[in-house]
DNA sequence: ATTTCCATTTTGTGTAGACTTTAAACTTTT
DNA sequence: AAAAGTTTAAAGTCTACACAAAATGGAAAT
């Protein structure tokens, strides 16, 4: 059959079983009819209901199991995706402009809280990199990073006064596992007087571990201006 | 063909697919071979091509336009996924024992910044909650609630006393859209009360703004226990 | 009563092929 | 040139069918 207009697309049966849950029709932890009744039912292929299920499993709103069937998920584990935008990106979707400065980039030994947050041996080098991120003249961001040169050794040559080291990072290493976390941090003397804040202002702050392969790449923490939020729709 | 060792799965493409970009064997802002290209190389269906790079484009690794073709995404967009679990989950997450407290629950006119905030009538009024989440005897968050009277009339027979304002909502009005932000504030007199801090302390706080189909719903801040930190890893 | 094993059900993934939709690139007209 | 229309290549989606893999629930063995 062709699929006219009258053909059930895997949207229309993501649609229609959304509302079912929500109406109430399929409660919470009920399972719902099998594939195949699914497919009889919206009078389209196994194929079609299979790829709107999966969907909504993935968003969060089924848990499907082999055999076991496929159930609506009681509290759906509804997921927040924070895109992480380079800071370039995001000052220029505030409409502003995009200024970077480095501040220093040093190479040196890596200080035990490194070593044992990247799991270095206590002999090895990293570069270590200050820089800001500015939205026109306001500070935006303040960058504390750490590189490790045993894996990047080009690092040694790079040139950060042109280029950020996290965009320069992009471009050199590509990298295959992050962990990323936001806290509340307090504003050191240090970060206070590059963000412009008093000392002990409370100041979001992200830091990030990239890993290639299981090797550790690089350690940064941003301290972001005051009063930054980090906001997504859901 | 049947599917058997050798054959070429969508997973195996996704990998391939990655690695290739990893390797800077695709560039980025280049374009990919077409899917019919792909599926000669890879021995495989397009079918299999195409669903390994729509997921690649979910994911934030590729751009796909008809006509135009796959590329890679020069800034790799990618997408951080935090699961924003429910208190409760998240403290037995961590081995710890979940109790909480209700502080407080008032029915009142909505103060001026929520009318903002929410839009809604100078004169509607709220149920404003405020509770405690405890891991064992440690404070965990700080809740602090506002929920629209005209738009979950049944909450001013809810009790907040034996249930908490957000797994009440959960179970009341369950599919919403969610603004969530993060942010780091300083601990006001009665946070730092509730939470055991210092007065002034930096707070890790969320602020979830809550709409069923258009109409808002709640407004809640939550307050983080010291040090907390949101982390996630891909 | 408990463990081990096996049949069966349900989702997971693949093949092969067709039609649809979008938008880039080209052609014609103004 | 610039605007409007046309072609066409690429992704998007669907059909129809097949075999694979997991895990449940019951049967058999201990």
């Amino acid at each position: 059959m062709t699929q006219s207009n009258e053909t059930t697309s895997y949207r229309d049966i993501k649609e229609t079983v959304l509302a079912r849950i929500r109406s109430g029709e399929w409660q919470p932890d009920s399972l719902l009819p099998n594939e195949q009744d699914l497919a009889v039912e919206f009078s389209c292929t196994r194929t079609t209901v299979n790829r709107a299920l999966r969907e909504l499993a993935d968003e969060g709103f089924l848990e499907r199991r082999r055999k076991a069937g496929t159930r609506v998920l009681s509290a759906p584990q509804r997921q927040a995706r924070f895109t992480i935008p380079m800071v370039r990106d995001e000052v220029e979707a505030l409409g502003g402009i995009y200024r970077y400065a480095l501040v220093s980039s040093v190479a040196e030994r890596a200080p035990e809280w490194l070593c044992a947050r990247l799991a270095l041996k206590p002999d090895q080098h990293v570069m270590h990199v200050r820089c800001m991120h500015f939205n026109g003249n306001t500070p935006f961001q303040y960058e504390d990073r750490w590189i490790v040169i045993d894996s990047v050794p080009q690092v040694v040559n790079a040139d950060f006064a042109s280029i950020g080291p996290n965009e320069w990072l992009i471009q050199t290493v590509p990298f295959t596992n992050v962990e990323l976390s936001f806290l509340a941090s307090r504003a050191d003397e240090s970060v206070a007087a590059f963000l412009d804040l008093p000392i002990d202002e409370p100041v979001f702050t992200g830091e990030r571990i990239t890993w290639l392969e299981g090797q550790p790449v690089t350690f940064s923490k941003m301290y972001f201006t005051a009063g930054y939020r980090m906001t997504t729709q859901f």
